[in-house]
DNA sequence: ACTGTCCTTTAAAGGTCACA
DNA sequence: TGTGACCTTTAAAGGACAGT
């Protein structure tokens, strides 16, 4: 197996990374994202020209999903992961007071359950972390208390373009 | 200079560079970011355990910026970079309408002011893509007239841990 | 037609607080 | 004290339409 790559295919596959997290498609071949969650919104009509024609809409929408976590009913991702209100804020509070102190009184693999999420907090956060939420996404520092969606950074392009204008 | 990168590294960049865009980090080590727009909110001031204490706030502000194609004054990036709504405006519809039929009466290097900006489309819209806007970030397909933030992909963790659940 | 201001719509951050 | 249903706040996508 190749140890190394070539740094202009390096550069082309960071590039083509960056385009698609710029804007995710959320189309067949990236099921995994209209997995993420559920939407319901009208889509133009495509086929023809945009020249003189009335715009044609069409209805799309998808059931919401459940909680990676727990199981509960979910409608979007939290901190990554498709989750609950309840999986969501438990995890913000666990990250926020830097809790290491859960013990499991069982064997540490209970089961979580939207009936029983809150009975063993150790096996509670493990299961956040098994399915990928991120801690690092909860704000801390210069982010605390800060709310809504970040601004986001400019374009990958910018690093290797001339830009003529700062 | 290096042509190669070992492949270890290379995870390893894309890796941070994915954690990175994940939640991206408005601090110091990172001005680019602070620069992309304005904004204003209160954080939570740290520095005491989380226990026992009464919160404290403090108001984060910055002001607006200028359109990086033609000066006017910009909230929020747009495609990808700062803009006016003009330029904004006028990048989705070249975009949407895929004109590639634009002349520059003069030497294809007209300044772009607020005043003169729709004066030659040709020299407008070459210095959008000089600047860095995106033409993908134009809504198309599956996703015309779809509005608003598009839901996030995944983690990449999620490419390497194993999720006993889906 | 084209422009650009103003508006609505998104997903997902953090905050609130009755309830246990 | 911890929980979680419900709320506000973000940046930035698309839409509307009076003005040119
Ligand atoms: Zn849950
Ligand atoms: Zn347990
Ligand atoms: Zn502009
Ligand atoms: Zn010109």
């Amino acid at each position: 197996m190749e140890t190394t790559i070539h740094y202009q295919q390096f550069i082309e596959i960071l590039e083509n990374y960056q385009r698609q997290s710029f804007e995710p498609m959320m189309d067949n071949s990236m099921d995994s994202i209209t997995d993420l969650s559920c939407y319901s919104y009208e889509r133009r009509i495509e086929g023809q020209s945009w020249e003189n024609q009335a715009l044609a809409w069409e209805k799309v929408s998808k059931e919401c999903h459940s909680c990676a976590v727990c199981g509960d009913s979910a409608a979007y991702a939290h901190y990554g992961v498709l989750t609950c209100e309840g999986c969501k804020g438990f995890f913000k509070r666990t990250v926020q007071k830097g809790r290491s102190d859960f013990v499991c009184l069982k064997t540490g693999t209970c089961e979580i359950t939207p009936n029983n999420r809150s009975w063993c907090r150790l096996c509670r956060w493990k299961r956040c972390l098994i399915v990928g939420m991120v801690p690092n996404a909860v704000r801390s520092g210069h982010l605390a208390g800060r709310r809504g969606k970040l601004p986001k950074r400019k374009h990958i392009a910018d690093l290797y373009f001339l830009n003529d204008k700062h």
